[in-house]
DNA sequence: GAGGGCTATGTAATCGATTACATGGGAAGT
DNA sequence: ACTTCCCATGTAATCGATTACATAGCCCTC
């Protein structure tokens, strides 16, 4: 009596549709599709006899036709720039645990750092293919940029952002506030010759630290035209790169902070190898507080940032106005002072 | 003679369809349709009409219209246990990049260390919302498991798994080869009393390293029973609650081999504290080969998977098999030893 | 100049759900 | 027993593209 095994093709993918679960219990389609959508619109007896027939079916909605009718998705498109990036993986989890709650699925718009490829994703954004946007491309997007532009079709959301002008909602971490303090410990210690490796410029993070760092350097009635500032582009090579510019100087500083933990390790890698000791010799502190940091000798001194709340915080203002909520504050949230070996009295 | 600001209404979404340009440019929908799909099977005029018209509306294709009419998605799925893992954000990264070239996108299935997650991505998988599945979730699938049956409607690819019977392509890095260098690495060098960090057991890739350091242990002529083999959960703590046991073991094996580098970091640090020094003292190795082997002190001598080629090649069978080509097949990466200053000759 | 073949375009069916509106039948009220 | 109302269900329009099939016009050829 038992059927043959089933059959090899896989393409075809005649799938059961509403239709044929209606045929089979002999009702509307109207009614299979109450059953599964509003369960008590419909009398227990039909609702039993459907919902057996679908489970023995094996029926699944189709999620185009849905979509089409219904218009919208419950997809979220993030725009990401680097999904390696361990700051914005931490950020993506956050992110997708929110999202998931709220019965929303996560598409990945990957930039790989290579800008050009937004335009792709505003076309899919635009093409109905999510219901709103959540940008973690940490660039300053100009005014008038595709992305922004978008907003007035689409509701969105940036993280690490702050868009003159823009009219939708941007979640931030008070960088700023984390350098100040950073100095300030460093202050402490005794500290009065500093040194920066910043971020780049393109990109709101790398220019926050880097602002913090001057202001914070300039408070403490220092002159900043003394204290070096160098760019990156915050990987290990480049924390490396400024070791030899570093050396040269007379006198040296002697407390770097660098704007990720990444340049930073990269740095001291280097000082170490030529032979100084951290922090007897040199203070650095690092940002971002990745879990690396706790291992490394010394551990460092870092800054660690709540990735998971930005990521939900974001994604929960999505949300928001996707319920049709208006929300207009940005969320500001703060970050952490996490003290490790790396930082030291100045040597005297 | 120019129109009022953008109005403040986001909802509403009334955008422009393919009806709308159609009746501006005074031709039928097929023929707008057509002119965007195949350029060439329309009249230059009509052509260039028509492209005007479609830009100076605005207007992008409704994707659930046409992913209803047309029966795919150009969408892959893919399964991933916890996406800010630094070996899997780097497959992802190479998944994105080889689907982004057959003009695929992406959307992720982030199980979050959850497997009863995966229930939910079955169902969004069979209800078209994707073309196929890409399958990293390291997890190792029972048979009749709901993930494998998928394998009946809808082409996957599994990555780093090795599942019996299974009729869809796997991926696999040869893993056991790269253990039995490492091993040898470490007996060339004079070690002949070996410990060893396993991953979990649940796991395909924990499996094979442990299986690949027993078999390596044995062909060496050395009594596995002595080798001692710890279980832990690739965290950098995992690694760590096994110093004290190696501490107080007599005699201490002379070289550790993590299944992962984060358990090898955790646990160098340990013994560091203790007051051992590597490779002085212990030889230790890890598995993966993450960028910050090489900034640790001492760097790490590890095993570099191509994370990057793993995921493309995955993709690429993937989209291949969308294609319609059958693709059988099982691919094999291998894996480089990374030589560090973890491991050096034994003490005598 | 009639027929064949092409090319450019139009007409309308189709994909598979959701849902506004219509309807039939039974319970309840008088 | 007749009206009213409500509940469960059915009918069919709709979402916005793609595309099979039909057709009109033109060029060519014999």
């Amino acid at each position: 009596m038992s059927k043959f095994p089933a059959p090899m093709i896989k393409k075809p993918q005649a799938s059961v549709r509403l239709t044929d679960v209606a045929k089979m219990v002999g009702v509307s389609t109207a009614t299979v599709s109450r059953a599964l959508a509003n369960p008590e619109s419909v009398s227990p007896a039909t609702r039993k006899t459907i919902l057996d027939a679908v489970r023995k079916a094996g029926y699944t909605p189709n999620v185009a036709a849905r979509n089409l009718r219904v218009r919208h998705t419950k997809m979220v498109l993030v725009v990401v720039s680097q999904i390696s990036n361990v700051v914005f993986a931490g950020v993506l989890s956050g992110i997708d645990e929110e999202l998931n709650l709220h019965g929303y699925g996560l598409i990945i718009g990957h930039l790989d750092n290579k800008p050009e490829r937004e335009e792709h994703f505003i076309k899919m954004a635009l093409s109905g293919a999510v219901d709103g946007i959540l940008l973690l491309s940490l660039r300053r997007l100009p005014q008038g940029h595709g992305l922004t532009m978008l907003d007035a079709r689409l509701p969105m959301v940036a993280l690490n952002e702050k868009l003159e002008g823009a009219s939708f909602p941007q979640i931030t971490v008070n960088d700023r506030a984390a350098v100040h303090e950073i100095i300030k410990h460093l202050y402490d210690l005794g500290h009065r010759r500093f040194g920066h490796i910043a971020g780049p410029d393109h990109n709101y993070t790398g220019l926050e630290r880097r602002h913090g760092f001057t202001e914070a350097v300039t408070k403490l009635g220092l002159d900043p035209a003394s204290a070096p500032v160098w760019q990156g582009n915050y990987s290990f090579e480049d924390g490396a790169v400024f070791g030899p510019l570093f050396m040269q100087m007379q006198p040296r500083p002697t407390a770097i902070f660098a704007a990720n933990d990444e340049m930073a390790i990269g740095f001291i890698k280097y000082i170490q190898q030529q032979g100084l000791r951290v922090p007897q010799d040199v203070s650095v502190v690092g940002f971002d507080g990745i879990a690396y940091a706790k291992y490394l000798s010394p551990t460092l001194t870092s800054v660690v940032q709540p990735r998971r709340e930005i990521g939900r915080a974001a994604a929960l203002l999505l949300v928001k106005q996707l319920r049709g909520e208006t929300v207009t504050a940005d969320v500001e949230l703060g970050a952490k002072l996490m003290l490790g070996e790396s930082t030291g009295p100045v040597k005297v």
